[in-house]
DNA sequence: TTTAAATTTCAGTAATTCCTGAAAATTGAA
DNA sequence: TTCAATTTTCAGGAATTACTGAAATTTAAA
């Protein structure tokens, strides 16, 4: 059973996509594929929708379950393995991102922690122990907001995207009650775009 | 002139990362060189500095370069082309947030758009269709939310992100305004790992 | 238990990505 | 212009990553 046109196209996109977001081609098209299949596949069905071999499905599926996107479904009076993705576009949304957080950001701070608390290193040079310390406390505001914007449901999250900078009322509002004027926030190196000199 | 211990773990960690990251070893090792040298660098220098050729050199910077992390400062009776990258670390990030958006979000949020636009799918796979419309919309939305942030100064950003969850208390004045009760907003699907029967 | 179905592992190979040195192109001082 | 310094390009080789088929392991029905 060949997949239409434009599910073809839609498991085509995220293959290739796959190396961008640090997953492996085949990987992406699994993914893509349990998405938009309203019922649950076993190995055999994945592997046959997307021509690659039965044990390059396996593999797949253990990244897939690396990643804590795959659900599995018990079919009654077979024994083979049924897969699908959680049907909720925000629980995955949710859980990319803590991966992500996990595989690409949480090493980092660690190891800028790590190198900040050897206390030899200040006189050496001074400055890229700064440039270590602005990477750090960066890094470490992002992962606290990221920790924090896990614990709002989806509902919520949503609805605070859809604010987007409207948020920046309240901001307001708390400079008011803390004194400061509004024109100490002023964009002054507003989007990078806008000083490109590079071009 | 060999970096020292702390400075090479650092260069080493963004080689390291740089595959993760969807960028190679080497353009990670320049980009964490130049971030952490006070002077700009020519050509010649990083490559001695990270024991890499000087063509390699000039590949990694101009992949650097499409990323808009690269810098070019002139220095007076010297041909060479000499590099740093933004001294503060929040343009850093939001130019990388930026490119990343526009390597790994854009492409898929148009692929979702035109096949959504094909009115002939509808009928064939209603249930396809509708997750690639939940998809669609999400990253619709993750995407304007990304662009208002950056019209954000990075002062306004660390006072969001500061505040984390804390805008609730916003959400729910609105809420209120709007007649809606709390409970409505009770997180019944909260955290993934929370509900991990796959261990 | 036994046994067959199902899944995983893994060594070898294919495909891709990365890096180098040599050559070509560009730059700017004379 | 000319020419030397500098940068870029690119073909070929090195290194890494991905995929396959065969063998080993696991699973659960009988």
């Amino acid at each position: 059973m060949t997949p239409q046109p434009h599910i073809q196209s839609f498991i085509q996109h995220f293959g290739e996509m796959g190396s961008r977001w640090g997953i492996n081609r085949t990987v992406g098209q699994i993914c893509a594929l349990l998405v938009i299949s309203e019922e649950p596949l076993n190995a055999d069905q994945i592997s046959e929708a997307l021509s690659i071999s039965r044990s390059n499905v396996s593999m797949g599926l253990k990244e897939l379950h690396s990643w804590n996107l795959l659900r599995p479904v018990p079919v009654q009076g077979d024994r083979k393995d049924y897969f699908t993705t959680p049907d909720d576009v925000w629980e995955m949304a949710r859980t990319l991102i803590e991966e992500r957080r996990k595989r690409e950001i949480d090493p980092t701070l660690s190891m800028l922690r790590s190198i900040l608390l050897q206390d030899n290193i200040a006189k050496d040079d001074d400055y890229a122990r700064q440039r270590m310390q602005d990477m750090h406390d960066l890094i470490e505001l992002v992962v606290g907001w990221l920790n924090d914007m896990q614990t709002l449901n989806s509902q919520r999250l949503q609805k605070l995207l859809k604010l987007g900078s409207g948020v920046n009322k309240v901001l307001d509002m708390t400079d008011k009650l803390s004194g400061k004027s509004k024109s100490e926030y002023a964009d002054n190196n507003g989007p990078r775009w806008a000083q490109d000199d590079t071009c």
